[in-house]
DNA sequence: GGAATAAACGATAACGATAACGTTCCACGG
DNA sequence: CCGTGGAACGTTATCGTTATCGTTTATTCC
């Protein structure tokens, strides 16, 4: 009966207790299952709720609570297949637990990355997860303070800050390494990725050290965007200043896409003159031909586990600090 | 300062009036611009505000106005990268004129569908998009009833109902086949996707008027999921069953990496023997090799379009009904 | 100069839910 | 029989903002 169904949205605590013949505060208290109502009360006031199909109004519930219910998500750039992934995670988990998500894209400057975690306040949102952020430490502890509750996924920070999801990547670059190595490989090189993403500082951390293991070095890394285009102009400049290159270990897959562009252009076999290397694991990695060796990234799980350590981090006062997921490397047909 | 930025959340329009030494309610007209205030006293409050860092709460605005300045936003899939996009240009439109985005997934069941679009409600959303609503119609327009506005993206619904974006998929299943025969293909068959797509239905209306007026024919259409893996399957029964095929119509890219998929198990060499285009233009399309011969969507353009249409209809009486925006075909190696 | 008029502002009362505190009523022990 | 305690409710006040209606002051015109 669509004539009901417009009316819905109308029906108040008070109109729920009338028709129950209670007062709206009993009404509050059966809904919100706080006790102080006798069974048969219970089941009249549940019965109008029903029959009337009431819904709590959130403005004047968030106005006497101070919470929304809601969580704010920022990813750099939701066109970029690696984050979808971890939204999905994350809302799962945050419907699960009766949250919602609130989502912004940064796309540009990381002065507009401030800007955003700041908008979220506005929307009196009760925490906000942050993806890869590329502000300054002290720029993103400012921002973060004012949150009643933050976490970062692939950036760690002090424990009272925010709680910290992270990929080891310094462990996958260093897999990434030693597969490489095995693989017969000695001339290796990096495209980098931002140069200020924390993450790729860990993974640039991890191959040297792994490198220098087997007695190696790689010549200086080459910073890009987190894209194809980015991947594939950073592959170029490589190509052209040094010779002898037998491997490429990519900042992303998409940067992986990119450098596999630069080589096809250039004549280069892949993977018999050259290996190809990403991180992540989207979707294209094994769609592509010939399909990529990559870190998988547990994207998913990620948003998920930083959903319940926020939630975690909301209502106790002791805060965890965090999680480490280790990144998995997929062998396919690149190396 | 961190310990001032501990405070802003808890200003209010009262301390504000304190203290540039005015009443609440001429803050209130101040900030909203509604005039009946002194230039002077215009410009104490506003810099009393500045001062305070004052944010209005949303709450108590919303309690009055019952209105939300969120726009519930409905996807099938986000990982579906089709739908990041028009994310990003609804978005930015959003964005633009004071609104968010609340996002939601479908993911699996219509029923699920409708939930979602009656979940919003309990958020005040003041309008929602749904994007290829898979809902049969009546159930469709029985859950968008009770919100305040609404617009489909690509799905058509009587112009009372709900606003429509809509891909003129019927022209652009029709561009395909002609560029198919003018490549000399004969043997064409489909790869129709969702039995329950509108978008589907549109295209395979499209394909069946231009095929008769080649005096072609096809044989029964293949459904299936609108992934990789549905449309390696719905490949692989076809060719299976017909022999002869020089052409693949398909109805997303995924579908037609699927079917390129296929194609190569079977030795079936793209596009020498066998043709495929597909729907969307998606980045993968442009990426793979053979790269993808498609109809491009515009969805950026489509999500801002999506918004734009839905204010209008939220602001005035009298509805605009929608917009139809044409596909490109973009001619790449697989045809 | 006085009245009419407009501009600038303030007090009050909602909006809907709920915490805090009262009230009523019944059961039970001394 | 009274008093005590607790369960089951109802009343009131409050969250922050803003529409409505009043009040005050300044301005204009005859």
């Amino acid at each position: 009966m669509s004539r009901t169904t417009d009316f819905e949205s109308k029906i108040t605590i008070a109109e729920v207790a009338r028709a129950a013949g209670v007062s709206p505060m009993t009404v509050s208290r059966v809904l919100n299952g706080r006790g102080g109502a006798s069974a048969e009360t219970s089941e009249r006031v549940l019965s109008a709720a029903n029959q009337l199909n009431y819904r709590p109004n959130p403005f004047a519930r968030g106005l006497r609570s101070d919470r929304s219910k809601t969580i704010g998500f920022l990813v750099p750039d939701i066109t970029n297949p690696f984050f979808p992934e971890i939204i999905r995670g994350a809302e799962d988990a945050a419907n699960a637990a009766g949250y919602n998500l609130l989502l912004s894209n940064v796309v540009e400057s990381s002065k507009r990355e401030a800007e955003l975690i700041d908008a979220f306040l506005i929307h009196r949102v009760d925490g906000i997860i942050v993806c890869s952020p590329r502000l300054p430490d002290s720029a993103l502890h400012k921002a973060l303070a004012p949150h009643r509750a933050a976490v970062l996924i692939n950036r760690e920070a002090p424990k009272d800050v925010a709680g910290t999801i992270m990929t080891d990547y310094e462990y996958g670059a260093s897999q990434a390494i030693n597969h490489l190595v095995e693989r017969g490989r000695r001339n290796i090189a990096i495209i980098a990725g931002p140069r200020n993403s924390y993450g790729g500082k860990c993974r640039l951390l991890g191959i040297g050290k792994t490198l220098a293991e087997h007695d190696m070095k790689a010549p200086e890394p080459v910073y890009c965007d987190p894209t194809v285009a980015g991947g594939r102009t950073a592959a170029e400049r490589l190509l052209a200043a040094i010779t002898g290159l037998d491997a490429l270990v990519c900042y992303n897959d998409l940067n992986a896409v990119g450098a596999m562009q630069a080589c096809r252009a250039a004549g280069i076999a892949v993977p018999h003159q050259m290996a190809l290397i990403g991180f992540d694991d989207i979707p294209i990695a094994e769609l592509m031909s010939p399909a990529l060796t990559t870190l998988r990234v547990h994207k998913r799980e990620m948003g998920e586990a930083a959903v319940r350590l926020l939630l975690s981090r909301m209502m106790t006062k002791n805060k965890q600090h965090g999680v480490v997921i280790e990144p998995e490397l997929m062998v396919r047909e690149t190396t």
